[in-house]
Formats: structure tokens, sequence, C-alpha cells
RNA sequence: GGAGGGAUGCCCGAGUGGCUAAAGGGGGCGGACUGUAAAUCCGCUGGCGUACGCCUACGUUGGUUCGAAUCCAACUCCCUCCA
């Protein structure tokens, strides 16, 4: 049982699922704060609900006096990830990475505090592996970093492994990235005194060696902490939602849907989600999660808030709940905080079918869809079945000045004359 | 380097000259039931057009044919066995 407070919080809470050297990183966090890191690959401009467990992660350590390290992989981005080669990934150009640096900055702002505070120990800090790689001299790495690695020992890691035997090709770059990621470590130990880093628990066998290049670089002894792979208690893998991934970033996925998303956790990972994404008590966790029958919705509705509160603010998150209230359990036409579009007031003039107000509208795909949708029967305009999907929307069907579409129960959209 | 097998829609996978926008399953979406849950059941599931219809799609390129996912050739990639 660990005695530091951050090591018995994030295992009490769930986060823990491997440590590289449990006891020795439970010392040094009772000694006095630690620098922990995770690394976060800009291939967007924002990150989404897959990397949550890390950022909250971070999250944890801050709350416990050590001090949080975000690692972006501008560096690496500019080779891409080969773990996940489908295809080789496309090159991103220096502006798509600086902007989506920005942005997972910005949604890294809502979690951590950056600032120094005194007393609680040190601000969060973001860095950026561009700094070291860029410049990095091909034969300094050989010399100063290759030497420390064995090939034969690479070649037995699973990864490489299961390439090698199903005798499908694996590039030199791809052999590469995980000695890059390992550079990450001991240049961030090296110039921040980060001792330890963090991940899922896929990345366990880059941190693990990242860690002996630390001890043999640097003479320090390093630590490796992985989270649980998380799925929903269905199976399925966290984080996907009708329209595509779970983001983080408003301009992303609208407030009222990120409320939504933890709103239709399933019963089963009510408790698991509310001690791992939100800062409420244990016991309170508990004690929702063990709500009988249909009182598991209020855990579900404060697990809502307050993940959305998290990430998007106190006041967006009751507004969104709000929305919620008024759209499922008062039947409302309308609310606010729900997502909404515009249309040209003179579309709206000449009238527009309404399979092609559902696709403009986005809550579809294509007319195609919309028309499916309509013959199913799951389309409503201001909560009335649309039947004819070619019936005509026009001004006569604005209430209160909007028009509400809705696709299912769920999803709703309002359109707006502009 | 040699011999054989394969590449199909979001994924898996059947199809071996026209009836194939392509069986079946998964996933997704919608409906019923419920608690905005899960499980279950039902329907839908390439794009464009109100529609007869048109376009795109079975690794790539070319060919045979009235007609090709299906036959032929070359190429690319993958798998299995031998060296």
């Amino acid at each position: 049982m660990p005695k530091s407070e951050f090591l018995r919080e994030a295992e009490a809470r769930g986060f823990i699922f491997q440590c590289t050297d449990m006891e020795a990183l439970d010392a040094a966090m009772q000694a006095g704060p630690v620098s922990g890191y995770i690394g976060f690959d800009p291939t967007a401009d924002s990150l989404h609900v897959g990397s949550l467990i890390q950022i909250m992660m971070l999250r944890l350590l801050q709350k416990h006096g050590h001090r949080p390290v975000a690692l972006m992989g501008g560096g690496t981005a500019k080779i891409g990830d080969p773990s996940f080669r489908e295809e080789a990934r496309q090159l991103m150009t220096a502006e798509t990475i600086a902007q989506n640096l920005r942005g997972i900055e910005g949604c890294l702002r809502q979690f951590l505090s950056f600032d120094d505070r005194p007393g609680e120990g040190a601000g969060a800090m973001l860095a950026n592996n561009a700094d070291w790689l860029d410049r990095l001299s091909y034969i300094d790495l050989l010399r100063d970093v290759g030497i420390h690695f064995s090939v034969n020992r690479m070649l037995s890691f699973d990864s490489v492994r299961s390439r090698l035997e199903r005798e499908q090709g694996l590039t030199f770059l791809e052999f590469n990235y995980s000695i890059l990621q390992s550079y990450d470590f001991r240049e961030l130990n090296a110039r921040h005194g980060v001792t330890l880093q963090m991940g899922g628990s896929d990345q366990w066998g880059n941190i693990v060696s990242g860690i002996d290049l630390v001890r043999r670089m640097n003479q320090q002894q390093v630590f490796g902490l992985t989270t649980p792979l998380l799925t929903t208690s269905s199976g399925a893998k966290m984080g996907k939602s009708a329209r595509g991934a779970v983001w983080l970033s408003a301009q992303r996925l609208p407030v009222f849907e990120y409320w939504q998303f933890w709103r239709n956790t399933e019963d089963a990972d009510v408790g698991r989600f509310l001690r791992l994404f939100t800062d409420l008590p244990i016991e309170e966790c508990d004690r929702l999660a063990a709500l009988p029958g249909a009182g598991i919705n209020e855990a579900k509705k404060v697990l809502a808030t307050e993940a959305t509160a998290l990430c998007h603010g106190r006041a967006a998150a009751e507004q969104a709940a709000e929305a919620a209230r008024r759209t499922f359990e008062e039947g409302a036409l309308s609310a606010d905080a729900l997502p909404s579009i515009s249309i040209a007031a003179a579309t709206l003039h000449e009238g527009i079918p309404a399979f092609r107000l559902f696709a403009d509208s986005g809550l579809v795909a294509s007319n195609g869809e919309a028309r499916r949708l309509i013959r199913g029967g799951g389309a409503r305009l201001n909560d009335e079945v649309v039947t004819d999907e070619g019936r005509m929307i026009g001004e006569g069907d604005l209430r209160e000045g909007v028009i509400k579409l809705s696709s299912g129960k769920k999803k709703h959209i309002l359109v707006r004359p502009a």
C-alpha cells in the first residue's frame, strides 16, 4: 500500500495499471515534489476524451504538490508516429503543428494550473521535444544515445517481434521512434529534473526504454507509471460519439454534446468514471454509483456536470445541464445552450426541403442519410415527426425565432436565420 | 532467390462472366421496450436526383467480352512454404 498522497489517491481512483518500482517511487514522492510528464502528439488542434485519463493524472499530480509536465511531440510530429501505420502518416507542415500545439495547450490549461502557486508547489510546465530533436546531430545521437541501445534487446520487444514474425516490413524510421521517445525522457530529466513518465499501458515498452536510457546517460533512477486502457463496460473503445471523437475543445464539440457524452455513460461505468474524471471525493463517487435503479441517472447528471465543469468551466457546464433538463425532462422546444447553426434568411424565405435542411444542419452526413432518417421516422421538426422528406420548411416553421431539428431522441440542433 | 495463396464496402468476410451497390456478421444510425443505461427485438446502412434514372465502388494499370468483383496480362503490397 503506497504511503504518498498522490499514489494512494491515484490507486484508489483507478489510475494505476503498472509501475516500474512502486516502492521507490512512493519513497521519492514522500521525500519531496516530483516532476512527472506525459507526452501528447499534436496530430489535431484539440485533445479528446481518449487523452483525458492522462490529463487527469497530471491534474492529480499537481493536486498533491508535484509538478506536471506536458510534453508536446512537436519534433516527433515531423516524422509521424509509425505505431498506427495503416499508411505512412501524412506529414504535417510546421504551421499546422504550431497551430495544433496552441490548441492542445488551450485544452490543457483548462485542467492544469500553469502558474506557480506559492506554498503549493510548482505550476505545470509545457515542453516541446522540437526544442532538442530539431537540432540533434545524427553523429552525436549515435555516439551518445545509440551506444546505449541493444539491438538484440529491441528485437525482443513485442511490438518489433510481431512485425518481424509476420515478415511485415519495419522501416528504420519506425525502429528509431522509440529511441527518440527515450531520448525525450533523458532530456526532460537533464533539463528539468523530471523523474517520472506516465502514459497509457500501451506505452509501457517505450517508458521502460526511456528509464534505462536515463539511468545510463544521467545516472539517475527514474520511474514509469501507466494507466489502464479504458473501454466501456460493454467493451467499446472509450471516446467515440455519434459524430466521431469526443473533443475537449468547444470549437470542435459543443459543450452541450460534451455534457451529453457523459450523461449517456453506461450504468456499469458510472463509478469508475466519477473517480477518474471528476474531483469528487471517492466516498461521494461510490455513493452516487450505488444509487439503485433509475436513481443512477442522478449520478450520471453529476458526472456530466462535474466532468464538463473541469473542461469548460462551471458556468458552461451548468448551462448545458439546464439545457438538457429543459430538452429532455420538460420537452421544451428550445434551450439556448443547444448547438445551433445559422441559415441564410433568404433560403428560409424561399423554403427548403426537409431532407436538405437536415443534411445542411450537419445532423446527418448526406441528403441520402437525411431521407433514410425521415423514412425511418427518426427525424423531427420542432418536435413533430417529419413524414415527408420533401416537406418544405420555411419562415412559418420558426418558433421563437428558431427551428429545432432532431435526429432521434438525443441529437438536436437549432437553426437560426441570419 | 524459388513455389504456392491472397488483396472485396467503416471493419471482418462470402461471392469466381449478366439476376451484384455486391450474402452474412460486426460497427453505426433510427424505431420499440426502458431510466437520455445495458440487454433484447425490428428497420436502415455508397453519392446525387421527387422519380423512371445517373455516377462512384471489389489493390493499380491495361486487355478479352454485347456485358467483368468474377476471365487474361503486367505491376504493387501482404501471407504460407522452400533456400
